[in-house]
DNA sequence: GACCGATCTGCACATATGTGCAATGCGCTT
DNA sequence: AAGCGCATTGCACATATGTGCAGATCGGTC
């Protein structure tokens, strides 16, 4: 690769094609004279810019306008609230791609240097994964919350693909955690956890920043990847529905009143406890759809996020009665 | 005003387009079926969300890529540059708007809620008002450093029109110095200091947490407002020129060693003393145009400023030689 | 109710921006 | 030196955005 040099000029005309842009509101004709180039070059110059995250566009509401709805999620809730506007006749799967798409965008600010990320895995999670903007960090880490591979598929591939994709936006190490996202014994996981390989990665997980994950839910219009990626059996789904459940978080499972003791299949998942989720200073959870709603209002009682994003239309139905 | 309820609308509308243009990327017309609008309305309320500071852009230089002029500017002089690019073939006028405008946005970061600005006047300053972006700011306060009257004319149009645009785009209260910007016998102006409604400005000054000011010099290609405006006469330029003097700070003269001591006209100026002004936590001085250079390496010598902004043609002189 | 002025709207057009494609250039291999 | 693959460029065209203008709308006034 000798584009060390080149690369190089590349981001500084990016750099400053985006301060004459930007900051200079001159037309990219204009930037295109100045820099020696023709005007397409400098669109392809300053998506390159936006691209890299050279440039961060935010939109703020004014204090003396959050909407009603944020602040009565806030009041009753206590949970600060990003309502993503999408029209009630937008279908399940564009809702989740425009909630995801402004989640990326809402998480960049929260995210920065010396800071460990923990993510869950699932469609909502790799929806945002594929919108993330790259943003510089330096000594930062993305850490896998629960384990992935179950007893068809290693699943590896679906859950590594979007911690790598947080970690090349943000510039940060990944960690991995390779192990069955269910155990068949609890003891089995106990054993394992003594192990040392393992419980580095479980120390990294008690002192993340962040916690960010979306809600599972057999009854979603689009049931959670591990409610049908065969990582549970009939037997399974037998205990949950027995025990309760209405959702879960990086696969474990908890009840409407946001109780999750003495649910069996918790014992056997390898996703962090509630409780010690909750100890993370900033827990964002993601929800596209009201078919999650019964599952929202759980984690809202299991106090387990301190943000929430969140289509409108959920959003107005978590309120209602 | 019946706007009440309609401007809120349109904030409303405005807000909401923000977020589904710039964080979902739809196209204009997309929103505007959203809207239930015209796609040309969209445009409008999109250009009055960026007005009103709902939308707020920003241009990062990623920390491993700031420009060797920022880092040498850093290590020779302690003070953090932020270069403007703008071609050398620019006139001065064009490259003092273009650096004003750069400065209008580099600002808006700096300064927030419960915070005092103090602002000299000057064409720089002048030109930095006009390009500032709204942003909503609550207990904010905007101080003049120096009074702006002369024998002449009051020169209040001019200084309270500055003021009143960095009042307005913050939303914060203008406190105007309604003193001369020179006193013939500095005795007058000692009596005047000790007047309560004098004191009750300078006490503001004492605790303001940002100083933004330009640099005046007798020799630049446009002579700043002080040197033509009336403000001085013969015998007071041949006094300057006497006391080697090079620039002045909101009326404050300094040498080019940085020094400000025994130049009498300093005592007659309503600004605040360089010791003074040192001792406010973040100084911004704008500058634009080489033929400032001598002004800017007395400023720069008497280390009067913590942040410069200036365009890149001047930057570079000031490292060489 | 007619009138006025100020504001808002959408159309039609003017600009500005994004992108497929063929051509060019550059580094590397043979 | 010729050949190859890959990235970069500018052109021409496709889209997307900005804006003058005429008509519509809404309050307030007489």
């Amino acid at each position: 690769m000798a584009n060390e040099g080149l690369g190089s000029d590349k981001v500084r005309d990016a750099l400053r094609a985006a301060h004459l842009y930007y900051m200079q509101d001159l037309t990219m004709e204009a930037i295109a004279s100045e820099l020696r180039t023709s005007r397409s070059s400098v669109s392809r110059l300053l998506g390159f810019a936006r691209e890299i995250g050279l440039v961060e566009i935010q939109v703020h509401s004014p204090a003396d306008r959050i909407s009603s709805v944020q602040e009565r999620i806030r009041d009753q809730y206590s949970v600060t609230a990003h309502v993503v506007p999408v029209p009630d006749s937008t279908n399940e799967i564009d809702r989740l791609e425009r909630v995801a798409m402004s989640a990326a965008r809402i998480l960049g600010p929260f995210f920065d240097s010396n800071m460990t990320m923990g993510i869950a895995w699932g469609s909502t999670l790799s929806a945002v994964s594929r919108h993330l903007q790259e943003k510089v960090t330096h000594n930062s880490q993305i850490v896998q919350l629960n384990g992935a591979s179950n007893a068809q598929t290693t699943g590896i591939g679906y859950a590594s693909e979007i911690m790598s994709r947080f970690g090349r936006a943000f510039g940060a190490y990944v960690q991995q955690f390779p192990v069955p996202a269910f155990f068949d014994d609890p003891r089995t996981k106990e054993v394992l956890w003594r192990e040392r390989s393992i419980r580095r990665v479980l120390e990294i997980q008690k002192r993340m920043d962040i916690a960010l994950f979306g809600l599972g839910s057999a009854f979603a219009d689009v049931p959670s990847h591990v409610y049908v990626g065969g990582y549970l059996d009939d037997a399974d789904f037998e205990q949950l529905t027995h025990s309760d459940v209405v959702g879960d978080v990086a696969t474990v499972f908890y009840r409407a009143d946001g109780s999750s003791d003495d649910i069996p299949m918790n014992a056997r998942s390898s996703g962090p406890s509630l409780s010690l989720l909750s100890k993370v200073s900033r827990r964002v959870c993601v929800v596209s759809g009201r078919s999650k709603l019964p599952a929202l209002r759980g984690a809202l009682a299991a106090g387990v996020m301190t943000d929430l994003i969140v289509d409108e239309a959920t959003a107005h139905s978590l309120l209602e009665a």
